[in-house]
DNA sequence: AGGTTTCTTTACACTTTCTTTACACTTTAA
DNA sequence: TTAAAGTGTAAAGAAAGTGTAAAGAAACCT
């Protein structure tokens, strides 16, 4: 059963490179330039694709919006694409609900190793398996090897985040902004004790992590393993 | 700090232009007709290079294998320089590891060009490699010979910034105002005990300094050789 | 309203990191 | 050659960051 792929992307010479590429890894690719017809046919044909790799720079319209066109319909996994290399930009593209964000020139190799985390990452019906987490998005249920964990909304939210930037520093500024409810404050504690209260739900010991491990000086990190 | 190339090419008109070319550019240039020797000569000392430049058309040896076989070891960035320009060998290359594709003939200026690209992103990913030591600058994470060392916030802070000026000659005042949490006091040692804890974790010895050298009355310098 | 849940603040023990001190050693320059 | 200045680093002290229990505040129910 080979996915389907959705290629946003109006340089020619890319549309072919990654269409023969990603044929090699069985990938099937449907490939638009134009992003309103993109967006057209995905509206109609959503549960077709798999997966969306979206350049920032096209016609017609902004690439940012697209992103968030398509997010507003669909949890499918998207993977910005981007000829300017801004920090500014990779934000932009995760506050528009990117998955992930690679920066052109890139080779393929890097792009099939994104797809493949993203894809392991992402089951089907909004369920993400991490270790022996399962975490239901729409349902926001927790469960870890296959018993219920209750968590708050909030806790819920961290984790969720946490394990959609497994592997990455997370710092405290940058959580409290991920996620509302929460404010930051240098001096506070209270993402501590979010972090200390989730850690007990999910029997996870902060001397000794199996999911969220600290960074000293700085803040978590999510370990997927 | 000139950076060495490993062109791997049996055309020795094609050699000569092109050690000439890049030699403008400051770049040393190893040259192997024969890719067996290369392979010989890279893995025993990879750290030397930074860039390889392949040709396909090898006598002995299937230029994809010399391919694959340079990054089963080595993330070393790899150009295929080719004189088939199918679309078949690109991604047969890309496949192989490499991460640029160029179909002879070429203009060496477009290699320049891809080189530095390369060179460019390789610093993107955060991942800057001197010598043996590889510094992920999102990680935070320092590998020596491929081993982890843990470094506290402002000790790897000083390390990468010595990276980013290898070769100069870095006061303990200058230092200090390009790391946060650190404050300059003429009399002050604390820079100095930062240093020597650093050193004592990558195995450095301030008295034969395989990195860090001290430069008498002014500071220190990294030796990114 | 009262009771429940969730979030924030406070407090204190503990850990890790940073700075200072102290002394031996090295380099410089008169 | 010798005093002054600079450097290396062990060890102790100071400061900053973290974990979490417990109490207080806010939000959320019926």
């Amino acid at each position: 059963m080979s996915k389907t792929i959705l290629l946003i992307e109006d340089d020619v010479d890319i549309q072919n490179l990654l269409v023969e590429y990603l044929k090699n890894y069985n990938f099937d690719v449907v490939v638009f330039a134009n992003p309103l017809d993109a967006l057209k046919t995905f509206s109609a044909k959503k549960e077709t694709y798999s997966l969306v790799i979206l350049d920032l720079m096209l016609p017609q319209m902004d690439g940012f919006d697209v992103c968030k066109q398509l997010r507003k319909n669909s949890d499918i996994p998207i993977i910005i694409s981007s000829a300017r290399g801004e920090v500014s930009d990779k934000i932009l593209a995760f506050e528009a609900g990117a998955d992930d964000y690679l920066s052109k020139p890139y080779e393929p190799r890097e792009l099939i190793i994104r797809i493949n985390a993203i894809m392991r990452r992402v089951q089907k019906n909004g369920i993400i398996q991490v270790a022996d987490l399962s975490i239901n998005e729409n349902k926001k249920e927790v469960t870890i090897d296959g018993f219920r964990v209750d968590l708050t909304k909030i806790e819920f939210d961290i984790l969720l985040f946490f394990v959609q930037n497994s592997e990455k520093i997370i710092s405290r500024e940058l959580l409290c902004n991920a996620i509302e409810g929460i404010e930051y404050e240098t001096k506070g504690r209270s993402v501590d004790m979010h972090i200390s209260n989730l850690r007990q739900k999910i029997g996870d010991d902060a001397k000794n992590p199996k999911y969220i491990k600290s960074v000293w000086g700085i803040g978590y990190k999510f370990i997927g393993k």
